[in-house]
DNA sequence: GATTGACTCGTACGCTGTACGATTAGATTG
DNA sequence: CAATCTAATCGTACAGCGTACGAGTCAATC
């Protein structure tokens, strides 16, 4: 019998990152791993959505007892923890050392953010908590060394990195908690219509309606940049 | 014998948004009401957060059976949507017609919404579900106003209103689980130093460390109204 | 007095995460 | 070779959860 390794290597934040492409078996059932099994609660995440995931169901399409999990993991909250910062995994170019367009660069980086989660729409409603797993720091990161090579000063740099990522964060999880399908929209068209004498503004405004949700984001993602680069031209681009 | 009320009044939106004020007992256990449910519902997530809420914690403290509790609400779900639509009242002094400056009104508006929040840091958590309760809806009908009288085109009302949406909700749902205490903060501290190699710039921008959170909130959303507001004279104010 | 409808609640069921300990298989050691 | 150790798997069991069901209470109405 052997202590639980759990307690031993719990130091979640010197584990490696998880990868979600190295795992493709053929068939039959290939030894339990983290990497499996953060794949697996993926998949599931995906097809079943947040409250679809259980420990037992996870064991069971990994072929395994549910207990087996446990060795690799201390509990269904790491798995949470882990299957959110698989699916930030960065697979953009790495940066080079040209200067190129420093703000192409920040709204490039910023939508795959978005589009990564929103690929997954159980991310949205998994970052409240406080992961800050190493895929989210390496974007960080990223965000931040563009930024410093656009100029700006270390003393602003928390302030715009914040005020991006906040925006980001906001944004997809407004996104994915309103419907991605045409049902939802149904229903949101039919909630607002019986209230708009009450909030005649927000109809004005066709709040929730017929949005174009990327262009949206995209129009306040350049108001935002717009405002953080005072010195620069800020033209509508 | 009565058939369940639930589904006949289940239509939510109808139903008279709920107060927090109005329900003081001096002792002895009142009936069971869905104002009191709510308000004990706010007490028990704050004092134990989103896990510590189950029926039967919640029925106890209202010196009821858990059973009763389903007379009120259709399930736990609607407790939730329920309690984070309480919190959300807002409680400011109503419009004035007069002009007085529309920036002001906005940001007193939006940090108004995110204290709010902070009062209850387990509202945030729940912020994806696509709950638009009541005061919700008055909230963004109050900023979408204070952007239309200040001369926001109703064609652009939808990006401004969603570009500070989203910025206040990332940036409550990041300083809620961030740790308001010190003790996060020191868990933060440790974490970060043993990365600085893999991520420099990060740390030279101390992200996550000893952060005025209220003064950066602030600077971001004048960042983000400054580039809201291409007509104004876009200061530092 | 009988009936009704609003409301309360005890019991029970299916399902959950996971503690515990037995079991196995492969490597290491004498 | 046998003995031992270590990593990994999993069956069983338990406490706690949300809630379905139906019986119970009480005031208002006929």
């Amino acid at each position: 019998m052997a202590a639980k390794r759990s307690s031993a290597q719990s130091n979640r934040s010197q584990r490696k990152s998880v990868s979600l492409q190295s795992v493709q078996e053929p068939h039959g059932d290939p030894p339990l791993s983290l990497d499996r099994i953060v794949a697996t609660a993926v998949e599931l995440l995906d097809a079943e959505g947040v409250d679809g995931l259980k420990m037992r169901r996870l064991a069971d399409r990994l072929g395994a007892g549910a207990m087996s999990l446990y060795w690799h993991v201390d509990n269904k909250e790491e798995v949470f923890d882990l299957a959110l910062d698989a699916v930030l995994e960065y697979r953009g170019a790495p940066q080079v050392d040209e200067p190129e367009d420093w703000r192409d660069e920040a709204v490039h980086l910023l939508q795959d953010w978005r589009a990564s989660m929103l690929r997954h729409p159980w991310s949205a409603s998994l970052l409240s908590r406080r992961a800050l797993g190493p895929n989210i720091l390496n974007r960080l990161e990223l965000l931040s060394k563009t930024l410093s090579r656009a100029g700006v000063a270390d003393a602003d740099l928390n302030v715009a990195i914040w005020s991006l990522w906040n925006y980001v964060m906001g944004a997809t999880i407004t996104r994915a908690s309103f419907g991605l399908s045409d049902d939802d929209r149904a229903a949101a068209q039919q909630r607002l219509t019986g209230l708009s004498e009450h909030y005649p503004t927000i109809e004005r405004a066709r709040l929730l309606l017929d949005s174009d949700w990327d262009g949206t984001f995209r129009k306040g993602l350049d108001f935002l940049l717009d405002g953080l680069s005072p010195g620069q031209n800020s033209g509508s681009r």
